[in-house]
DNA sequence: GGTAGTATCTATCGGACGTTCGATAGTCGT
DNA sequence: ACGACTATCGAACGTCCGATAGATACTACC
């Protein structure tokens, strides 16, 4: 049970001391750090896997390949790690439904799909690091929390936002839209915690299925029936929804 | 920040030793030992507050009046701590579920609201340990993971069977069960994250509201007209849904 | 009043954890 | 060749945690 610091499979001693020395800029805010990149990688998936408390710093050391001495080297503490692995993957994903939600030449029924299918492929391609960004978030306290609610709190205003373009549009009938972004939200991040990659449906139909079953709910009859996306993941007739044909 | 044992509001020494002595009967099984039912509601609440791992035996300690070794007394671990927290709280929930999934006689989408409406009041009126049973429950390993993993198993196909009732009755169309049965999960759940009690909605209303969305994306279009309880939380046509009137 | 049983206390143990420190080896610019 | 810098190592420190052991006080029953 209790491993080693130094991993099984190859302690490496002495390895790579000091190797690139060499870095396209000074960056400081963004660990473009190659050995950063790794660790922070490493301890999402721990920290997923096992959870932050019982992830050991050693735990990490072990599975990097490195000792003790040599993590710190990197990571300024642990809660660090978890601070990076939230923000680096919660900031994109803003900055993306920022974007999705911005046009508003698309119509806002094509725009929700659009917008599911991102979260869900956000959500699944970084699959750790958003269990992790779900499950411990929480942790973090002082300035850092504000920074990390806000992420959480603008991707559901924007929702909220494109719900009344909707209303404005035409196509959504007035509600409570605030009710219905965390359903959206809620849908989308619970998918977490049952699907699997390479299961039966691809993240995409998922996404469909699940918009369609909210916008069914909201949109004016007119939209109702001839749903562009939906209809195609929902109305198969059998037992399952299609595959998706785009691969 | 490190605090002693003894709480400092009262340490209490030599308080109550031995004050009962009488039980009504001598259960083993279910604890309810008044001393080990504050205890587990304690510990409920600190696992809820700031996590499993975060919360020592010496927390509860503090905030029961107890010593580390009388703690012990009443408990053996702390995970037969987390063990009794989410068995308690899933075991009555699932055979709640069973009981109203099991009225055949009543219409799916009537057993679909009052599904909802006891799921909702389920999660929010023991708010703590749904928290932590959401939040915690991986950590239980072996043989009892076994039995917990049940527990959610057999509400996902419950309510998977209570939506084929409505195919075969000829209110549902045929679709894919299970990720709507998913969707239901997620959705109610989902609510622990941003729910707090005394807000705008009470949660039946939004456990209307969400099984509204749900139904009218799998419903028949002759049903979908007049969805008995949903139609009243959504349709409502102004910005907030209204307050449900019977208390 | 003695005895059994219940519930509490105090004190302690072994271990693990996050973090720090000093030393060392390799690389690059000059 | 020689410092400056980068990345690593090994060893340790102080703290905290879960769990245990043994003594003690109080109640109930006969």
């Amino acid at each position: 049970m209790s491993q080693q610091p130094v991993s099984a499979d190859g302690p490496r001693p002495g390895r790579r001391p000091g190797a690139p020395a060499r870095r396209s800029a000074p960056q400081q805010r963004k660990p473009t750090d190659v050995r950063t990149r790794e660790i922070l990688d490493v301890a999402a998936r721990l920290f997923a896997e096992r959870g932050y408390a019982e992830t050991t710093m050693r735990n990490i050391c072990s599975a990097v390949g490195l000792t003790l001495g040599s993590l710190y080297y990197h990571v300024e503490s642990k809660e660090a790690v978890l601070v990076h692995i939230v923000t680096d993957t919660g900031g994109p994903f803003v900055e993306d439904m920022r974007r999705l939600c911005r046009q508003e030449d698309v119509p806002v029924v094509e725009c929700a799909y659009l917008v599911a299918r991102r979260w869900m492929y956000e959500v699944h391609h970084f699959r750790d690091q958003w269990r992790v960004l779900m499950r411990e978030q929480w942790r973090i306290r002082g300035p850092r929390y504000r920074e990390v609610f806000d992420l959480r709190r603008e991707t559901e205003v924007l929702i909220e936002r494109l719900l009344e373009r909707g209303v404005r549009e035409g196509t959504v009938r007035p509600h409570d839209v605030r009710l219905t972004s965390m359903a959206i939200a809620g849908l989308m991040n619970s998918t977490l915690q049952w699907y699997k990659p390479g299961a039966r449906l691809d993240p995409d139909a998922i996404a469909d299925h699940y918009m369609t079953l909210v916008l069914r709910g909201i949109v004016t009859q007119e939209v109702h029936a001839r749903l562009p996306l939906g209809t195609r993941a929902l109305s198969a007739g059998g037992q399952h929804a299609e595959r998706r044909q785009d691969g």
